[in-house]
DNA sequence: TTATTAAATGCAATCGTTTGCAAAGGATTC
DNA sequence: GAATCCTTTGCAAACGATTGCATTTAATAA
């Protein structure tokens, strides 16, 4: 590969001067005659130089690579992350390597194992919804490697985090729920022990106490993971339970999706029978009928905060852990009722 | 970064053997007395020895990186894609770099050009819808570079390739639209100089031929992208025209949708007014109402050949070029009849 | 005892670049 | 003419590993 690469080496033979000469004038170091540096800027140019990074990496001991480790790929939330972390990047000497932990401790582990192999100028992740230990983020941290945790908190790690105020989000959904008339209002929910989980669950009843509604357990239904098909049951026994809600508020715009399809083979209408409210405010959920409600989360701007967060922690080393959170934001469309009189917004 | 590292150079001071001692036993090298070799191998397990990777890669003049240029990510088909690259990569000691072209090909141009920079093992691409010129692709090949494209050819470009048989794909959905009993079948096409959207409209052509149907201009609609959007207006005025068909086959499944919605507000029923069928099969597509029938392409298995394909170029170089196409698959759901009797598949 | 051979290890170059320090050369000063 | 001072350039080490060849050491053969 790159057989024929001009080096330093080269320019210096054909000039007849020392490689230090070279890699000064390249640089423009003033203690070099004008001349001479103009000489050797022509012929690399001509030459079409190119410096090799590896070498430079080697000298300097550590790459310009970015290492992302996001849970999955393929939902709209972390491709989106992606993207904004990559339009940073794009101007700047760094790159990005993704990495996929599929939802699982195990891998994830496994590729900080492997990332512990490679220098690397940082390291972004957003936790598997499995990780419980975080010791390979502390053993990270450890060998100096600048770390930034986005999405999901790690509670008890002190690092860089960028999150979104899930909590928040939440209690407006649900809050809102509250003011159109909802008074059974049941939340889809996914493995606790994540932190938007948990948040939204906390968000979920405290809108549903502040409204001074009652907090059934019967209501809060838990799923075994975050896609369509993991709702659907839950979902149905619900619905053919004697307990019917509502209004559903999810977790995640797939089961709210997944809600919406059983509600209507069920024969509920969408939002006269049943009010549904989802979180991620995916782009197609806007294409569903009725069109979904859901919580919009600023991903692009959490993937480009994140990461101008990492390279300013890899620029210069800073000693106080940054903690973002991002205001999330509630889209009504079809599938939630309109708020009735303007004196409902009060109080 | 990793301040503290243990290099081989630690290993030889404390045995006091030399640093050669020391690499060769850790390869197992057979000159070597067996007592030596686990002497060393004892004592770098103990200090935890990890290669330096970026020495390495330097000797060998070349990374273990693999680029890889989408035009975007959000959609399932490239993050599919990749979640298949990925899935290859994890079992190897490579990794690989994401980049975007944002269907640009001064971006695509771009990127080229920063990976010139630096060194490596291979590239993985799949074109912007702009290009049209393949010449930053050849420079990469003239530098030793391994290349496989996917998805989208690159007709005249001498590469490693792996397609879709979109001409099929769309041929077999058009004349299935055609045996449940559509006869005006209307095209949603996007730019034609990309080979997706001209094989998927050759196919479409000729099924319409081959039934002895006519191939009508103002039935073949041109988008100026591939979202939601881009579909709105050319379907609402093809549906308000006098020109009204009675199926729409779109180029993809975002303008399927988009069809589907307009038709909807029109208030045509789907299938029995309008039958649309899409491309692509987004996992989302099932959760429309109707659920959307769609061409189903191998995503995953693309991305897991084409990563395949290049780490054998890599492994040692190859003089034939492949050229491997994917079979699509048609899923027939609600947005499509059904095929009346079984007389019609004869013929 | 000496020569020969085999086994085990070390030396030093290499990959491409940077950079502290030394040195060469020219000009200036006394 | 010698001492001094810039200006400009080069030497060589360093980054961490590998590897062909030389060398040491020990063992065997003559």
């Amino acid at each position: 590969m790159g057989k024929n690469r001009v080096t330093i080496k080269d320019l210096a033979q054909e000039l007849n001067v020392s490689t230090s000469t070279v890699s000064r004038a390249l640089q423009d170091h003033p203690a070099l005659k004008l001349e001479t540096r103009e000489r050797v800027k022509a012929l690399a140019k001509k030459w079409n130089y190119q410096p090799n990074t590896l070498a430079l990496d080697l000298l300097r001991q550590s790459s310009k690579i970015i290492a992302v480790i996001v849970p999955e790929i393929t939902s709209h939330f972390f491709s989106s992350t992606i993207v904004g972390i990559q339009d940073v990047m794009v101007s700047t000497e760094f790159n990005i390597m993704i990495f996929i932990s599929n939802e699982s401790y195990e891998e994830e582990a496994r590729i900080i194992e492997k990332l512990s192999k490679i220098q690397l100028a940082g390291v972004l992740v957003a936790p598997s919804s499995e990780t419980k230990n975080f010791d390979h983020f502390r053993s990270l941290q450890g060998n100096g490697i600048p770390l930034v945790i986005f999405d999901r908190d790690c509670e008890g790690l002190e690092a860089h985090k960028v999150l979104v105020d899930d909590y928040r989000g939440a209690f407006e959904a649900v809050d809102y729920l509250i003011k159109t008339g909802c008074k059974r209002i049941a939340h889809i929910t996914g493995f606790s022990h994540l932190s938007t989980n948990s948040n939204r669950l906390r968000g979920y009843i405290d809108a549903l106490k502040k409204n001074g509604l009652p907090i059934k357990k019967e209501m809060i239904i838990q799923t075994e993971g975050f896609n369509h098909e993991d709702g659907i049951v839950p979902v149905e026994t619900l619905l053919k339970s004697n307990n019917v809600p509502d209004a559903i508020f999810a977790v995640n715009d797939r089961l709210a999706v997944s809600a919406m399809r059983t509600a209507k083979k069920l024969d509920f209408k969408i939002p006269d029978d049943i009010s549904i409210i989802g979180f991620d405010d995916e782009p197609h959920s806007s294409y569903f009928t009725p069109p979904l409600s859901s919580v919009w989360q600023p991903v692009y701007s959490m993937g480009m905060l994140s990461v101008r967060i990492l390279l300013q922690e890899i620029k210069e080393e800073s000693t106080q852990f940054r903690n973002e959170i991002f205001k999330t934001e509630l889209v009504i469309r079809g599938t939630s009722r309109k708020i009735e009189t303007k004196k409902d917004f009060q109080n």
